[in-house]
DNA sequence: GTCTATGTTTGCGG
DNA sequence: TCCGCAAACATAGA
């Protein structure tokens, strides 16, 4: 579920709820494959405060005493702040208890997220491509890697975190519809212009989304909330995503949909041309 | 009840 | 290299 935007959004509410700081004085693991196993998890992280909160990619980072905690969301992955003696949820899979009094509760009804707690950071997010926010997202870069893959197509280059790290599903299919390109298109298809016009669309449809809290899609709870419980805004500000049979924003032509690198894609036929 | 889809990632086979 | 598929899982909707 989360993408970038969200794992941010999470982030910003870690800072405002002060979370830097705390010691982790015990936990609980409700389903064991989370962390990886759970007395090892337990006994490693007892004791351990809270130093900074960090994003990289789609992870969140936590760095602590003596190792970091790197979480992955994954589709329904959410964390939130309860009480000690607060019941435990149905799908409630870790709880660390912190010494402010507070517990940090992780939800996740599809048990796909994760918790890596090591001292090898590499190990995690070694292989993660370029910070899109950052400086070393450059023009040069991104035309790098795109001349490095000329047979990949826009969609699956997009999706792959080991080129660019923190796109998913919703932020590909627009930053494709800003850019005028088709899902489809080869790297290698690319003009000089094209690639510009992606590689400015990029930032700056994540930093919508960052200025919106990120994307709640539906209405039920197993949709992303922010660690405070709101539901994001951008759903609303979407151009293409989950708007098949509606208008493009641009164009007026109807917007379309199909599977394409195993996933449904948003696009508009008319603006997003194949050539 | 059955079938399909879901915002993610990894690993396998061709 | 690149692509498609399955799996890790649970739930909602047609």
């Amino acid at each position: 579920m989360p993408e970038l935007p969200e794992v941010e959004t999470i982030l910003n509410d870690f800072l405002s709820a002060h979370l830097i700081g705390t010691i982790i004085k015990n936990a609980e693991v409700f389903w064991s494959k989370t962390v990886g196993g759970s007395a090892q998890f337990i006994k490693r992280i007892q004791g351990q405060k809270f130093k900074k909160v960090s994003r990289r990619g789609k992870f969140l980072v936590f760095t602590l005493s003596q190792d970091t905690l790197f979480v992955h969301l994954r589709m329904t992955g959410k964390f939130f702040f309860g009480k000690p003696n607060d019941p435990v949820s149905s799908h409630e899979r870790v709880r660390l208890f912190l010494d402010d009094g507070r517990i940090l509760r992780y939800e996740d009804q599809r048990k796909f997220g994760r918790f890596f707690l090591t001292d090898k950071l590499e190990e995690v997010v070694g292989d993660l491509g370029l910070e899109p926010l950052n400086a070393e997202f450059s023009l040069n870069a991104f035309k790098k890697i795109i001349e490095e893959h000329p047979l990949l197509k826009l969609k699956s280059f997009l999706l792959n975190q080991n080129y660019i790290a923190g796109l998913g599903n919703i932020y590909v299919d627009e930053a494709l519809w800003d850019a005028k390109l088709h899902p489809l298109r080869t790297l290698q298809s690319l003009s000089t212009q094209e690639i510009k016009a992606l590689h400015h669309a990029i930032p700056k449809v994540l930093k919508l989304g960052i200025q919106n809290m990120g994307t709640t899609l539906g209405s039920h709870l197993a949709n992303y909330y922010s660690v405070s419980g709101r539901r994001g805004n951008h759903q609303h500000q979407l151009k293409v995503f989950r708007r098949n049979g509606l208008a493009c924003p641009r164009c007026g032509t109807t917007l379309s949909k199909s599977r394409i690198s195993q996933r449904g894609t948003h696009f508009c036929a008319q603006c997003q041309i194949i050539q």
